[in-house]
RNA sequence: CGGGGCGUAGCUCAGCCAGGUUAGAGUGCUCGGUUCGGGACCGAGAGGUCGGAAGUUCAAAUCUUCUCGCCCCGACCA
């Protein structure tokens, strides 16, 4: 029986308007997305929650195939040594370093690092295929799990271990690295807003929030239920940093030796959480019909082997058309009574529940119920497999559209710093004000309104007319202000 | 790493302050039956070294000390 099956399970959770991280942690684990494992700060990926994971890498990794990019795989564990030749790096990672100092029962002469990322290894291996412009530009991806020692862990936001894709691009130009940069900052964007219904904010991090090793760094973000602003994937330019502290050259056009502009971006499991927190209401999750692992929920209503065959024989024709269709289609046999079965499936987010009984089938029909509204339609049988496409796609703009709507309503724009903190102290969201780029902005606005950082810096928003709203000095650009994950 | 909270049945917890039969409830689990259009009910059953160690005591889930673990809130981070 697979684990999703077994009846039962299903408790209450915690209220979302009252304890939002109760909430959520009831929802991950009661809707058996994940749950705590054995190794503190370290989680089990239960099937269900791994089915939504598998939806969104397979969306993702289509797109990153489809942008020319080739996947590999390199070792989890590195030589301290290598970590070490890139000093910004070092210093922004070591803290979370997980090091396997003892092998086959020696001490190691050098302890290996369980990545935590990957540039370095990358760097020392692709450095072995990286000889002249021609070799240019390498664009390689690789899907795995890293290693972070985190002191603070929550399921899927943060954990010492977790599942990513990190994407690794020597180029030729700065433009061209510059370009890789961008684009693949736009298909998290996509996987964000098209598959997984958020939407988000995308732009350059600040100095003091950029990656370490970059040069810059830019993200998508999205603004999650309680306000609070989750960064879902991010994408990084490191000029030549890297390639520099590994002695990476190709010989170039004009047969000088340079150092190739890199390039890399990952995206991690960390996206679930953000779905959970994005959609999820009250009843539980809401999934967007494009990742959900199962997409149309058919629960049978009968009291009687005969109303059971009936059921049977009516769906048969229309669940081969709908599997036909690629539909993602379960049916709840399960000896429980629907009103069981109802909570069930709507703590677990299954964005259309198809109800069947008698009734439905005196007049040949079904009802058809919204996970993300509750509303009920009947529909006729026949009408189903073009029905529920439709209503499915519907969903998904819906979900989507909704999530604009919260996002620009708990969005404001401010000019002083009393205004931005009058906002946070009496509310939760975006706030976007002129800013002069200045690091002692964010430590004084950190410092003022609690825990409140910038986000991104807004695109093409140019130097504002208004000075910085914090130190009154000329301001460079417009900056997403928000508490974050 | 600072602040708070919690460890008693698979899960959620009561019992502890004022130590005293055989440690309870709800839920889940197993079996049988009746049910089934918004979380059903009846009956029978299984399931615990009360996180661990030491101490006080005639007697410890309960008091003392130490220890281990977990959760939440902050700082750091995907």
């Amino acid at each position: 029986m697979a684990e999703q099956e077994k009846p039962g399970f299903v408790d209450k959770i915690r209220k979302q308007s009252e304890d939002f991280p109760g909430w959520y942690n009831d929802v991950v684990r009661k809707a058996q997305l994940a749950d705590y494992s054995p190794v503190k700060g370290c989680m089990v990926i239960r099937p269900y929650g791994y089915a939504l994971w598998e939806n969104i890498r397979d969306a993702l990794d289509d797109m990153i195939k489809k942008t020319g990019h080739e996947n590999w795989y390199f070792p989890a564990l590195i030589p301290l040594s290598f970590l070490q030749k890139e000093a910004d790096h070092v210093e922004g990672f070591k803290h979370e370093f997980q090091t396997v100092t003892h092998g086959g029962g020696k001490e190691l002469d050098e302890p290996l690092v369980l990545r935590p990322t990957s540039e370095t290894m990358l760097a020392s291996v692709l450095k072995n295929y990286i000889h002249s412009y021609r070799d240019l530009p390498q664009l390689t991806n690789q899907w795995n799990n890293v290693f972070r020692w985190e002191l603070r862990t929550r399921l899927f936001l943060r954990t010492r271990e977790f599942l990513w894709q990190e994407g690794h691009t020597f180029h030729e130009t700065a433009a061209e690295a510059k370009e890789e940069v961008d684009r693949m900052l736009d298909c998290y964007r996509q996987i964000a807003e098209d598959w997984c219904a958020i939407p988000v904010l995308t732009g350059r991090k600040s100095e003091t929030e950029k990656f370490a090793g970059a040069q810059y760094s830019k993200s998508i973000e999205a603004m999650m239920k309680d306000g609070k602003a989750l960064q879902s994937a991010t994408s990084h330019y490191f000029g030549e940093n890297f390639s520099r502290a590994y002695d990476l050259t190709f010989t170039g056009r004009a047969n000088t030796l340079e150092y190739p502009h890199s390039t890399s971006w990952g995206l991690s499991t960390r996206i679930v959480g953000a779905v959970v927190m994005a959609h999820g209401d009250e009843s539980g999750l809401v999934l967007p019909p494009r990742i959900a692992p199962i997409q149309v929920v058919v629960i049978p209503i009968f009291r009687s082997d005969a109303e059971r065959t009936q059921i049977e024989a009516a769906l048969a024709p229309v669940l081969k058309a709908l599997a036909d269709d690629d539909l993602r289609v379960k049916v709840d046999w399960r000896n429980e009574r629907p009103g069981f079965k109802f909570n069930e499936w709507e703590l677990k987010g299954v964005p259309i529940r198809l109800e069947v009984g008698p009734r439905d089938l005196a007049k040949g029909e079904v009802t058809l119920v919204k996970r993300l509204d509750r509303t009920k339609q009947a529909v006729p049988l026949g009408d189903l497999p073009l029905a529920l496409p439709a209503m499915l796609d519907t969903i998904q703009m819906s979900i989507l559209a909704r999530g604009r709507e919260f996002q620009a309503s708990h969005t404001v724009h401010v000019d002083s710093l009393p205004a931005l903190v009058k906002f946070f102290t009496e509310s939760t969201g975006f706030v976007i004000a002129p800013w002069c780029e200045s690091p002692e902005d964010e430590a004084r606005v950190q410092k003022e309104a609690q825990g409140v950082t910038t986000r991104v810096l807004v695109p093409g928003s140019g130097p504002p007319t208004s000075g910085c709203a914090i130190c009154g000095k000329p301001a460079t650009t417009e900056v997403v202000w928000a508490r974050a994950y």
